[in-house]
DNA sequence: TTGTGCGGAATAATCGATATTATTTCGAAG
DNA sequence: CTTCGAAATAATATCGATTATTCCGCACAA
C-alpha cells in the first residue's frame, strides 16, 4: 500500500532525517552564522520537533564538520578561517583529482549519459534561482566522481563540497561568480570527461576550483568573508 | 546524595562518550561482527546505560564509516569486503603521504621530540599486550602526520586507520605481523622523518602499509576473514 | 500448492520530564 | 573598588514511557 501521509508533506523519512537536512541547509547556506551556539531548545521551537531528533542530527552534523561538539557544553556551528579554506580547496583538488580519473578509467555509456544529463539539468535551472542551481551544480560535480568505485573517496569528497560550497553563500547571495564563464569551464570539463581524456578532464576541473577558491580567497583578505570573529591564537 | 553508577567508576566524560568509545572499540576488534545488528536494548543492557546515549553514539559512530544505519530499521555494524579494503589502503597511501609531506616540510624539533618519544612509547609497549601496542602503534602514526597544518586531512587519516585496522582483528589476534620486521620498519620511517626526508619517509611508509595490506588481501581471498556470521549472544 | 492480505509481536523513533552540570549574578569581605 | 564565593539560573544530558513502523507468521482464497 503506498499512502503518503498529507500531514507530513515535506516529510518522507524520519524526523531525524529531516531535521539533518534542514539543518545542514541553514549552516551551509549561512543562515545559522559560524560560530554560532546552537541551543537544543531554540531549534525545538524554530523546528517543530522534539529534544532527541535535534541531538541525533547534531551529532551527525558534527561528523561531517559543520559542527562542533564541546563536550558537556553543547554545540556549536564550525568556525570559518582562510586556513580551513585553503585545506578544504586543497583536498578537494587532490580527492575529486583521484575520484574523476578513476571515474573516467572506468568509463561506460551509461555514465557518459548520466554526466551529460546532470550537466543539461545544471545548465537548465541556471534560470530557476540560485538555490536549484547550487542543487544541480552538486549534482554534477558528484556525477563526475560517480564512476569511480570508491564510496569512501565520494563520500569525503561530497563532505568537502559541502564544506567548501559555505564560504560561497558566505561571501554572500550576492556572489555572482557565473559572470566568470563558468558555464564555458562546466562544458570544457564534460566534454573532456566525455572524450575520456583524464589528464584534460583534471586539469579543467582542478583549475576550475582553483579559480573559484582564488576568488574567495580575495574576498576572505578583505575581510568580507570572516566578519563577526576575531579569535586570538 | 551523590549515587555514582558502578558500572562508570572512573565517571570521566558523558555516557555518550563512553559509550561511544566502547562501541567503537567492540567494532574495530570484532567483537560485533560485521554486518551485525545493533538492538539498541540489547546494547543498553550490556552496557548498562539509557538509550539516548546508544543512539547518540550509533549516529557518530555512522559518520565514521563503522556502522550503518537504516532508515527506520536501526544500525548494523558495516559489512567488510575485499573491495572495501583495498579502498582503504589506497587512500590511506594517498593521504597519509600528502599528510607526512607536509609534516615534514613544516619539521620542528618540537614534532622530531614528539615522534621520537611515540615511537619509543610504541617499542615498549610491545611487550605489554597487543591491545596496549595498538594504542600506541596509532598514536605513532598520527604523530607522524600530526605536524602538518591539515586537520581535516589528519581526521580523516585517523578514521581510515580505524577502518584498516578493524581488518587487523578480523584477521584473528593470532595475526603476529609482528614476525615480519616491523620494528624494523618503524625504525626507518621515523629516521627518515627525522632526516626530514620526506621522499625516503613516504617510500618506507607507504611500503609499510602495503606490505601489510598485500598479507591481509593474500588472508581475504583464502576467505579467512571474511567468513560467514556465527554469532553467539 | 502458492500467492496475497491481515494481524500480532518486536523494535525503532520520538516525546516529555527530571537530574546534572556549567554559567552568571549578586553580595560580602578585604 | 576589586575579588572571591555561593546561590540562582539556564542549558545540557539522560531516562522512562509513548507512539509509529517494520517484520514475521498465519489464515484464506485462487
Amino acid at each position: 500500500m503506498n499512502m503518503v501521509d498529507p500531514n507530513a508533506p515535506s516529510g518522507e523519512g524520519s524526523a531525524t532525517q529531516r531535521v539533518y537536512k534542514m539543518l545542514r541547509h541553514m549552516i551551509v547556506t549561512g543562515e545559522l552564522e559560524p560560530g554560532e551556539k546552537l541551543k537544543i531548545d531554540s531549534l525545538r521551537q524554530r523546528l517543530h520537533t522534539g529534544a532527541s531528533p535535534i541531538r541525533e542530527a547534531l551529532s551527525l552534523l558534527t561528523s561531517d564538520n559543520l559542527v562542533e561538539r564541546l563536550d558537556q557544553r553543547g554545540f556549536r556551528t564550525a568556525e570559518v578561517s582562510a586556513k580551513n579554506f585553503e585545506e578544504l580547496l586543497f583536498l578537494r583538488c587532490t580527492l575529486e583529482d583521484l575520484a574523476l580519473r578513476e571515474s573516467i578509467a572506468n568509463a561506460t555509456e551509461a555514465w557518459e549519459d548520466a554526466i551529460v544529463l546532470a550537466h543539461h539539468k545544471m545548465q537548465r535551472a541556471k534560470e530557476a534561482g540560485q538555490a536549484t542551481f547550487e542543487e544541480r551544480h552538486k549534482a554534477f560535480h558528484m556525477e563526475l566522481l560517480a564512476n569511480a568505485t570508491y564510496p569512501i573517496l565520494q563520500k569525503f569528497c561530497s563532505q568537502l563540497y559541502d564544506l567548501n560550497i559555505r564560504y560561497r553563500y558566505l561571501a554572500g547571495n550576492a556572489l555572482n561568480y557565473q559572470r566568470r564563464d563558468v558555464g564555458e569551464e562546466h562544458r570544457g570539463i564534460l566534454e573532456a570527461a566525455v572524450a575520456r581524456d583524464a589528464d584534460l578532464a583534471s586539469d579543467r576541473l582542478l583549475n576550475h576550483y582553483k579559480m573559484t577558491g582564488a576568488f574567495l580567497s580575495g574576498l576572505m583578505g578583505s575581510g568580507t568573508l570572516v566578519r563577526g570573529q576575531a579569535r586570538a591564537g
